[in-house]
Formats: structure tokens, C-alpha cells, sequence
DNA sequence: CTATTTATGTATCAATCGATACATAAAGGA
DNA sequence: TCCTTTATGTATCGATTGATACATAAATAG
């Protein structure tokens, strides 16, 4: 069905030089390309045409280096995921407290969604894929497990808290889950609408006083 | 570029039987369905075919009705409102504070997001338009137009309240209206990916301690 | 140099897209 | 009953969809 990623050669080697003609197009700088597109205006309202128009290549050269467009859209997601998740991510997963990576979260995501970058575009492009890959069950289940990849970090980070006995072993832990990911969901539709960086960066500070009297509820931690 | 709705004869009268061939659906019927393929797969997804065939009609009769696919949508998102916006927004607009207010928005979006009729598509239509109306302009103002009265209407209920003093004036009614917005967009896509009307509940109620901790902070109301 | 391998550009595939032309069917007005 | 009006069904429009066949160009291996 995929490739999965063949032997992997140690990258280090550059692989001994291939045969025959060289690839006349950067293939990552097609794969950004091709994700900025699928970013903005989402799978089924892209076209090959506009694929290869903006990566500057003829549609043979795109299905022999990507396969089909799903293909090219998965591989699309994971170069979104390798790109710009530590954006967002990077502070929550060092952080020493669940409150502090939940806060790091939320203010990145503030800081990152309404597109931080110039040529970036505004929203998570896990977010807002929720709609529009029907008829594609691959992709939908694809998308899903890569949103639900939030709720489940959400949650093991959360129950380690509880665990080292930062939080109250009497929390309703997916419940406190499912509210942070419901602020950063959110956050993208807001984002997608113009908000900008301080009025999401407010939205997070008002979540996180809802965090604190959740996490308040029942033991003073 | 559209209807507008026509002169609007009074409606009480019958209209007096049009003359030529009578029309062999019944017209709310084929928008009922359109509507909710429009709202499960969007608006690039959906094709005529998908549309005349759920309505039962070809698609002449399509063109005859509602002029083209956009102004179709544009009638879909309409109906959207008129037949499902009570729903969410009924007890918001009678409660007696901003807070009774704000609370049965969120309670009630959870009530109804998961899908609360069992031929309902889960999430709000309007919020999951978020993406895929590029391309067309028209379109896209539309959804986001809708969007933005969810902002007004918070905001012009909070600031009602401050009017009254139910909240200290003192408050960023913009920034908590946009915190509500943020919740209540983020229930749509949890709803979509199947968070049950509980979790949303108990995202609500989590919502609901923020509210109080934004609206105490400089003030006790 | 020749042979092999790989990528490119052109040109096009069948299928589907949104949207109509046209003749026919079914109603009311005369 | 005939005429006008409106809606339907069939059949199809040009454009675009995702995806390829094919000949050619450009590289390496021998």
C-alpha cells in the first residue's frame, strides 16, 4: 500500500549517486511546496495541476517520485509533522510541570497559529482537515490518528503529573485532556479567521485559569 | 450575483397556484438533503451527482431550483441556521445573565454537536466550513461572515452584561467573548472525531471555571 | 563509445466536474 | 380543446479531474 520508508540506508553515506538522469526538481522543496498547498486550501480544493504548477514539474515527475496524490498528501501530513510540530510542541515536552507544558502549549500554539512566519499559513493543517476527506477513507483515518496523537500526549502527560503527585489522583484526567485539546482545536478555527497572536495568547491565559480551578477542584495539589 | 430573496409575497397566502407543470419534489426535501451532504462532506467534496442523486432529482431540476451549486450552498448554510440554530443558541438568548447565557451555549453545543438526532452530522456546519472554501471568494466571505456573528453576538451579550453590571467593567468583554468562541468552536471538531456529548459536557463545565475565575479577576460581580 | 538506467516533456487517457439544450410531460387559463 | 407555462428526463456540453504512454534527454557503468 506504502512504501514505508525503504531500508534506510545510513544517511550519512550519500547513498552512492544513482544512475541514471538526475532529478531536475528538489524533492523537499516540492514536498513543502505541495504541504503549503494542501495546508491552505485542503486535499479534495487542491488539484495535480496546482501541485505541479507550484512545485514546477510535469505530473510524470510527481507520481514517480510520490506515487499518487494521497500518497503525495500523507507524505505531506508527516513533512508537516517533521517541520513545524516543535513549533508547538517543543516547550510542552520539556517543560517539568503538566500545568507548565499545558501552558507552553497553548502559548506556542498563540504564538505559531496565525502564522508566524510570512509565507506560513494560518491554522494546524491536522486541525483543519476535520472536514473534506470523506470519500477518502484512508486519509480520513490518517488525519484522525494524527489528531488523536494530541489527545493521547495530552493524557500521558497529565497522568504522569498525577503520578509524581502534581495533580490530584482524584482528577477527572481525560477530562482535563479533552479541554486542552479543545482550546488548541479551537484556536486553529480562530486562527483560520484572522485572530491574532495576542488575542489567542488571551484565550490560552483564560483557559489556563480554568485549568487551575479544575485542577483545584478537589485537592489543593 | 444573487436572488436576495425575492419581493416575499405574504406567505400566509397559498400564492394562488403557479401555472405550468408542478414541481415533482418537494423543494424543502432536496434542500433538507442537500444540506446535510453539504454538512458531512463540505462543499468541494460534495458533487452535483452526490446532491441530485440524494435529492432523487436530475440535475435540470437542480439548476431550475436553486440556480447553481454555490447559490445551492448558500441556501444549504440558510436552512442550516433556520432549522438548526435554535438549538444552540435558544437558551443563550433568553438566560437572564451573560453567565446563564454562556453556559447553556456551551451546554447546549454539547448536547447537539455529538449529533443529537440520529441522522444528524456531528459538529456545526458553519465552523467545519473553516477550510476549503479557497478558491471561492464568495463562498468563503459567506462561512466566515456566519462565523463572526457567533463574536458579535457573545460580545454583545457580555457587554450587555457589563452594561448591567452583572460584570465588571473593568473586563476585556472581547478577549472573554473570544475565549467562549474558541471553546465552542473547538466542541466541532472534537464532535466530528466523536467526543461524546459528556466529554463536551465536561469540557463546558471546565469553560465555565475559567469564565468565573476572567469575570472575578479585578472585580466580584 | 555503447548500453543501461532514470527522469523529463508532450500529449493524452477515461472519468468526472458543473452546467445546459432540447424535446416531452403535465398542469392551469382561455 | 387548444395554448401557454413550467418541470422533467435524456443526452450531452466543454473543462477539468487524477493518472499514463511514449519518445527523448541526461546521467552512470562497462
Amino acid at each position: 500500500m506504502q512504501k514505508s520508508e525503504p531500508p534506510l540506508e545510513n544517511p550519512e553515506v550519500p547513498a552512492a549517486r544513482s544512475r541514471g538522469r538526475p532529478r531536475a526538481f528538489n524533492r523537499d522543496m516540492a514536498l513543502a511546496q505541495a504541504t503549503r498547498l494542501f495546508w491552505t486550501k485542503g486535499y479534495e480544493a487542491t488539484s495535480i495541476a496546482d501541485l505541479t504548477q507550484a512545485m514546477g514539474i510535469g505530473s510524470p515527475s510527481l507520481y514517480a517520485a510520490f506515487g499518487s496524490k494521497e500518497a503525495l498528501y500523507a507524505e505531506a501530513l508527516r513533512y508537516y509533522g517533521g517541520q513545524y510540530e516543535h513549533l508547538v510542541w517543543g516547550g510542552f515536552l520539556v517543560a517539568p510541570t503538566a500545568r507548565a507544558a499545558v501552558h507552553a502549549l497553548l502559548m506556542d500554539s498563540a504564538k505559531v497559529l496565525p502564522g508566524c512566519t510570512a509565507d506560513m499559513p494560518r491554522g494546524c493543517m491536522v486541525t483543519l482537515s476535520a472536514v473534506g476527506c470523506e470519500g477518502h477513507a484512508e486519509l480520513g483515518e490518517l488525519v484522525q490518528g494524527a489528531r488523536a496523537v494530541t489527545l493521547h500526549r495530552l493524557l500521558a502527560r497529565i497522568e504522569r503529573a498525577v503520578s509524581e503527585g502534581e495533580i490530584s489522583a482524584s482528577i477527572d484526567t481525560h477530562g482535563l485532556a479533552r479541554f486542552v485539546q479543545t482550546i488548541q482545536s479551537g484556536m486553529s478555527i480562530l486562527a483560520r479567521d484572522g485572530a491574532s497572536r495576542a488575542e489567542l495568547e488571551d484565550v490560552a491565559a483564560t483557559a489556563m485559569l480554568g485549568w487551575d480551578a479544575r485542577t483545584r477542584t478537589m485537592a489543593d495539589r
